[in-house]
DNA sequence: CTGTTAGCGCCTTCAA
DNA sequence: TTGAAGGCGCTAACAG
């Protein structure tokens, strides 16, 4: 296994110095064509590739971006890496990707990892329990963040979120337009933000519409599958069970289908299920209306202003920190169950 | 936006040299108890995290495993991008994910990448199409390279690789025993190794069996959901339509399903199913029988054969090239049609 | 247009 | 036990 070549070997090959090649290779500078033909072949004859380590210790600069993900089981999320690496890749950049899987320390450490990298840029999507001083230490960070999907309180970060109360108004306007007045939603803790807008959003639809979402239906749970599975299971077994639920994510919905299906049920012959985000590669045949996040508009969004924030990093100040949101909108896949064409 | 403080800087604020703060970080060298613990607590105030690139052009090693996956969107390679990350991390590893997306060009590209990167090793999984001298390429990479899934002709490198004439005969044994006589198969392109051994391994059992595979009932198509969407909507369409259906892989699968759907058929009722690769976040409860194959071990094998190498790099000979070989597993969920109960 | 030089941050001799 | 020095590969500044 011979090392890569450096650049020292390319110019005693081509019979130069080795500012002459780097000139040569990197188009800067003045190098008269026959040294750049000789520098290029002997480049080529030995392979050279940059050391992307010495190059970034003496530039300052690394091009990769770190990708700080809470849970890349998430279908959502993994749509969005897969958007985010496409795009980063496009402008030159590489990925780093780290997955918290949920776990403060995890990210903690992985956060550390990515300071360590000395990465250009930082695209995060929090996991929902924090850490010792985790506001700080990204405040104090000398990379550029732009946080995802989740805001977090208290700092002055770039943000990229979609409208979570809106997400909920689709779900009920739909459920709403179909006939359905008995509705049911299947939801993570209401403490973290984002679920809780949804509900809210959803809740005050219903109410602007003369519905009132009857507490008893709204199963408040963990954010996994299982307490998903148990919550609709308890729902769908009561005897006044509603005739649509709402699925407030991907993990919900997975659970709740579970439930469905356990019970002999079928969508959307037995039961209206609309969920945020489609269910992956299943979406538009499953019965299922999505309230789908435009994940690549996300991920063009973040990775823009990320290397704006990168452009600007020797600006005296940078400009106000930016919030983008995004909206959703529905796909109903025409297959949701309707109540009016049921009676 | 400070940047990150250097050694040079904790060694001024602890009062020591640099050479004094390097041992004290990393263990390395005697450092007394005092000294040890100025340091340490100067590194914290100043919140230093050692530059990764300074020290791996220092050391040689990055500690950065490159990903180079052939599809993304594909769930069993995405499944496997999550062990592998899991794995990785958990020896100390970060990971740079890369994309290519089925087009060779881009992977030449990535690999370029890599080495500049000058990461430790590579987790491959090649493009089908290749480019311009690519086992070449690989083979004089400084940088050990351990392919997944699909092997390459003529390349000296470690593999990991399930047995797919087993995963054939698995699906056929399964329908067999269903009392399935008329079935057909969905695949890829016969040029590939891969699906052409899935289809060997299900055509043998077949024949074993007695039963001669209708080369009529197997659709040969581009690896593209669409591809198979219109090859199984063809096959389903004839009035000698099989009762069972093989599909090769995730992509295939999901055609398979499209097409089932549109005919308003429903899997189990109206049609047996088995896939290679269980559909993800479905697999239990679609009614369909997967050919598994372990991500999580295939990861761990790979990650494994992959810092071995690693760890051999200093060493005259490294060792003869290993192929694992892992076994797929049938996972029914009970739910596949049986003709024999409906006879 | 080309080459010499210095230094990015770190770690590892080697000498004290 | 501690510190001084050199060099990993690269490029920007300057000198020729």
């Amino acid at each position: 296994m011979p090392a890569v070549a450096t650049i020292k070997e390319v110019a005693r090959l081509a019979g130069v110095s080795t500012a002459t090649v780097s000139k040569a290779l990197n188009s800067s500078g003045r190098v008269s064509d026959v040294l750049q033909a000789r520098v290029a072949a002997a480049a080529q004859t030995l392979g050279y590739a940059p050391h992307a380590s010495a190059r970034s210790l003496r530039s300052g600069e690394t091009r990769i971006l770190g990708l700080l993900v809470a849970d890349i089981t998430n279908p959502y999320f993994l749509r969005l890496v897969e958007s985010l690496e496409q795009i980063a890749s496009a402008q030159g950049y590489s990925v780093l990707l780290c997955n918290s899987n949920e776990d403060a320390e995890r990210e903690r450490r992985n956060l550390g990892m990515l300071v360590s990298q000395r990465v250009d840029g930082i695209v995060l999507i929090p996991t929902r329990e924090s850490w010792p001083n985790r506001v700080g230490s990204l405040a104090g960070l000398s990379a550029p963040v732009v946080l995802v999907d989740r805001p977090m309180e208290g700092l002055d970060a770039d943000t990229v979120t979609i409208d979570n109360r809106m997400a909920g108004r689709l779900a009920a306007e739909h459920l709403l337009a179909l006939g359905h007045r008995r509705v049911g939603v299947i939801m993570g803790s209401p403490e973290h933000t984002l679920a809780r807008h949804r509900l809210d959003g959803f809740r005050q639809t219903l109410a602007a519409n003369g519905i009132m979402l009857d507490d008893a239906l709204v199963e408040r749970n963990h954010f996994t599958e299982e307490a998903a599975f148990e919550g609709a299971t308890r729902m769908l077994s009561r005897a006044d069970r509603p005739t649509a639920v709402f699925a407030t994510n991907n993990h919900m919905a997975f659970g709740l289908l579970g439930a469905v299906t356990e019970l002999g049920m079928t969508v959307p012959r037995d039961i209206a299920i609309v969920a945020v985000d489609r269910l992956p590669w299943t979406g538009r045949r499953s019965g299922i209306a999505a309230i789908v996040q435009p994940s690549a508009d996300i991920a063009r969004s973040a990775i823009g202003m990320l290397l704006q924030r990168i452009g600007e990093r020797d600006e005296p100040v940078g400009g106000p920190v930016q919030s983008v949101v995004l909206q959703p909108h529905l796909e109903a896949g025409g297959s949701t169950l309707s109540i009016l064409e049921a009676e």
